[in-house]
RNA sequence: GCGCUCGUAGCUCAGCCGGAUAGAGCAUCGGCCUUCUAAGCCGAGGGUCGCAGGUUCGAAUCCUGCCGAGCGCGCCA
C-alpha cells in the first residue's frame, strides 16, 4: 500500500514539471495521529523550497493530480502543508484476511534477498556455567536472528569456543586441585582458581571414572612456588607447569578435556533450556592446531603490518585507525587471544557471508577498532562487518541491587534466574530494553503475576482470546469464518478501529526492528496491541447474539490472536491457552 | 587524560535515518466485576526532552562546546 501511494505521490510530482534538478525520494509514512488518516508525506514541505512556492500551495497542486484508486478514501493537506491519505474501509479490513492467510509468517518480508548473515553471541569462555550477563546477550542474540529470518535473511548463529587460552588451563589446574582434595586436605587454594561448586562437581567425576590415578604426593604439588599473595596470575601458571610436569602430556590433557567438555555441556544445556539454539560452535583451539593463526599472522606481515619489538610481535593498528598498536605474538611465543580472533574473522570472510555480526558485551566495545583495522589490513570489506553492542543487566530484588561478583565464585547464573522466574519472563525482560541500554532487572516484578508483569499482559491478551473461544463452544455457538468475514464492516466501534490500526502496522513494526537489530520494539508493538485488546474486550462483548457481528468480532480477535501469538514466538516466549 | 555509550514525567523506559498538541508502564488520586478470566478496563494530575549555541520553513531527533553518569584504555580473555 505504501509503495502504491508513493507511486501515485511520484507521478504527480513528476506531472507538475517543476524546475527542480533533482528530486528527493518520496517518503510515505504511517501516521502516528489517527486524526490525519492512514498514510502521510511531507514531500510538499521538502519541495517548497526548490518550488520557491508556499508548501500548502504546492500540496493543493499536487492533490490535484493525484490519481485517487478506490483504496484510498479521502486525500486532504494539513497542517503546514502535509498530505494526508485516509484509506477506505474495506482497504483496512484486508489485513484481517491477510493475517488468516499467512498465518504465522504474516509481516515477513523480502529485503533480506537470501542473503547470509553470519551472527555471533554469547561465546562466553567455557570456565564456568553462564552468567546473567551473558543471558542478555543469548535473549538478544537468538531473537535477532529470529527477526532477520522474517525479512527473507538466511542467519548462521554461531559461538565461538574460546578453549585454547590460558584461562582453560586455569580451570584444568582448578578442577585438579579439587580433585586431589578429594583425597587429603589441600594447604591452600590458589587466589587466582577457579572457585565455583561445579569445579568440584568435574573433579568428582574424574575420581568416580579415573579413580585415583591422578593423584600426585602434594609437596611435590605445591613446590617451588611463588608467592601467591604477591602475584596469583603468576602463581597459577606455576601450579599449571607443576601439573603438566606431575601429570605427564596424557594424564594433564584428559583432564583438561574432562573439564572444557564438562563446562561446554553444561552451557550447551543451559542454552537449549533457554530456547537458544545455535548453528555452529567454533572452536579456538581449531584455529590453533590447523596453523590458520600462524598463518593470518604471515598475510599481515606480508602486508607490511606487522613489526617486532621487545621481543614480541606487533601488529600495526594505529595506522588503520586504532589507539595503540597491538601484540599477536607475546615475547614467551604464544600468540594472543587477539591473534585468534583475526584468524578466525578472516575465517568467517573466507565463508562468503554478506553480513557479519558480532554482538559484544558492552565491556568489550573498545576492542572494535582493532578489529576493523586489521580487517582493512587485510583488505578485506569493512562494511560487511558489524558489532552489536548489549550493555549489562543489573538485577533488583524489588528497590535492593543484588551484588554480583564473579571472583568469589557467588555470581547468579543464568541457570539460577530461569529457574527463579521461567524462561518466558527472562528472554522478554531481557528484551525489553533497547540492547545498548542498561537493563534493570526486577525478580519480583518478572515474577509477578499482575497487569505489572508486561509478559503476563501479553500473554493473558492471548488466553483471552482462548477462554473467549471455549465460551463459544459453551453457549452452543459455531465460529462461522465466512460470515464474519462477509461482515467486517460492521466492525465500526473506536476500538475495532484502533486494533485494525495497529494490526496494520505490524509488518512496518517488524521489519524495523529485524533490519536495526532492535527486538525491543517487537515487545513493545505487542505491549500495545494487547493494550489494545484488552480495552476492546472490556468494552464491547464478542459473543453477541447477532450472528453476523459475532463473526466478524470473532474474526478480528482471531487476527488479534494470530499477531500475538507470532510475536511472541519470535522474542522466544510462549503463546499460552490459559493462564 | 583519551576513546565509546548515554542524559526525556517522582521511578523504569519508548520516541531519535528532522516533521503536525513529546508517549507508555509503575507510583499517586478517582471510578468500573448479576455479562466472554478484574493476571483486566476507564479517567485525572505530573515535562525548561541535562545546559548553551548552531544548521533548518521546522530540532527531543542533526552539528559544536560544556556539565553529569557508565564502560574501555595489558605481551588478560
Amino acid at each position: 500500500m505504501k509503495e502504491k501511494i508513493a507511486k501515485v505521490v511520484e507521478e504527480a510530482v513528476a506531472s507538475l514539471s517543476l524546475h527542480i534538478k533533482n528530486i528527493p525520494e518520496i517518503k510515505i509514512d504511517r501516521t502516528r495521529d489517527e486524526a490525519h488518516g492512514d498514510f502521510a508525506t511531507n514531500i510538499a514541505l521538502v519541495l517548497a523550497k526548490d518550488a520557491r512556492q508556499n508548501p500548502r500551495m504546492l500540496a493543493q497542486a499536487l492533490i490535484e493530480k493525484i490519481d485517487v484508486t478506490d483504496d484510498i478514501e479521502k486525500v486532504e493537506i494539513a497542517g503546514p502543508g502535509f498530505i494526508n491519505f485516509f484509506l477506505s474501509k474495506n482497504a483496512k479490513f484486508a489485513v484481517i484476511k491477510s493475517i488468516f492467510d499467512q498465518k504465522d509468517r504474516f509481516g515477513y518480508g523480502e529485503v533480506g534477498a537470501n542473503k547470509r548473515i553470519n551472527l555471533e553471541f554469547v561465546s562466553a569462555n567455557p570456565t564456568g556455567p553462564l552468567h546473567v550477563g551473558h543471558g542478555r546477550g543469548a535473549a538478544f542474540g537468538a531473537t535477532v536472528a529470529n527477526l532477520l529470518e522474517t525479512q527473507g535473511y538466511k542467519v548462521d548463529k554461531e559461538y565461538y569456543v574460546n578453549d585454547a587460552g590460558r584461562q582453560m588451563h586455569v580451570l584444568a589446574v582448578s578442577v585438579w586441585l579439587r580433585y586431589l582434595s578429594l583425597f587429603g586436605d589441600l594447604p591452600s587454594f590458589p587466589r587466582a582458581g577457579y572457585k565455583g561448586e561445579y569445579v568440584i562437581d568435574i573433579a568428582k567425576a574424574l575420581q568416580k571414572e579415573h579413580g585415583d590415578v591422578f593423584a600426585k604426593d602434594l609437596a611435590s604439588v605445591f613446590a617451588d612456588l611463588p608467592n601467591d599473595e604477591l602475584d596469583k596470575e603468576i602463581y597459577i601458571d606455576a601450579l599449571v607447569q607443576n601439573a603438566q610436569t606431575l601429570l605427564g602430556e596424557h594424564s594433564y590433557s584428559t583432564i583438561f578435556d574432562a573439564a572444557v567438555e564438562s563446562v561446554l555441556n553444561d552451557i550447551r544445556e543451559d542454552l537449549t533450556e533457554f530456547g537458544v539454539k545455535f548453528d555452529n560452535w567454533f572452536s579456538e583451539a581449531s584455529l590453533v592446531n590447523s596453523g590458520r593463526i600462524d598463518e593470518s599472522i604471515k598475510t599481515l606481515q606480508e602486508r607490511g603490518f606487522i613489526y617486532k619489538k621487545n621481543g614480541a610481535l606487533w601488529f600495526a593498528a594505529t595506522k588503520l585507525g586504532d589507539e595503540k598498536d597491538r601484540v599477536v605474538v607475546r615475547e614467551n611465543g604464544i600468540t594472543t587471544y587477539f591473534a585468534s580472533d583475526i584468524a578466525y574473522h578472516l575465517d568467517k570472510y573466507k565463508r562468503g557471508y554478506d553480513k557479519i555480526i558480532d554482538v559484544f558485551g558492552a565491556d568489550h566495545h573498545g576492542y572494535l577498532p582493532r578489529i576493523k583495522a586489521f580487517l582493512q589490513a587485510e583488505n578485506l570489506d569493512v562494511d560487511k562487518f558489524n558489532v552489536l553492542l548489549v550493555q549489562f543487566a543489573i538485577l533488583y530484588r524489588g528497590k535492593i541491587k543484588l551484588q554480583m561478583s564473579t571472583r568469589s565464585g557467588e555470581f547468579v547464573t543464568l541457570r539460577e534466574l530461569r529457574e527463579e522466574v521461567g524462561n518466558d519472563a527472562t528472554r522478554f525482560f531481557y528484551i525489553m530494553r533497547k540492547n545498548d541500554q542498561h537493563l534493570d532487572f526486577d525478580l519480583d516484578l518478572a515474577k509477578s503475576e499482575s497487569s505489572d508483569n508486561p509478559i503476563y499482559y501479553i500473554q493473558y491478551a492471548h488466553a483471552r482470546i482462548c477462554s473467549v473461544m471455549r465460551q463459544l463452544d459453551d453457549k452452543g455457538f459455531e465460529f462461522n469464518e465466512k460470515e464474519g468475514f462477509n461482515n467486517l464492516n460492521l466492525l465500526s466501534e473506536p476500538q475495532e478501529q484502533q486494533l485494525i490500526r495497529r494490526m496494520r502496522a505490524y509488518s512496518d513494526t517488524l521489519e524495523r526492528a529485524a533490519l536495526n537489530y532492535e527486538p525491543h520494539s517487537l515487545a513493545h508493538y505487542l505491549q500495545d496491541l494487547a493494550n489494545d485488546f484488552h480495552g476492546f474486550y472490556n468494552a464491547h462483548q464478542f459473543l453477541v447474539d447477532d450472528a453476523a457481528l459475532r463473526n466478524a468480532r470473532l474474526c478480528l480477535i482471531l487476527a488479534v490472536k494470530q499477531l500475538l501469538a507470532n510475536g511472541l514466538i519470535l522474542l522466544g516466549v510462549s503463546a499460552p491457552d490459559t493462564m
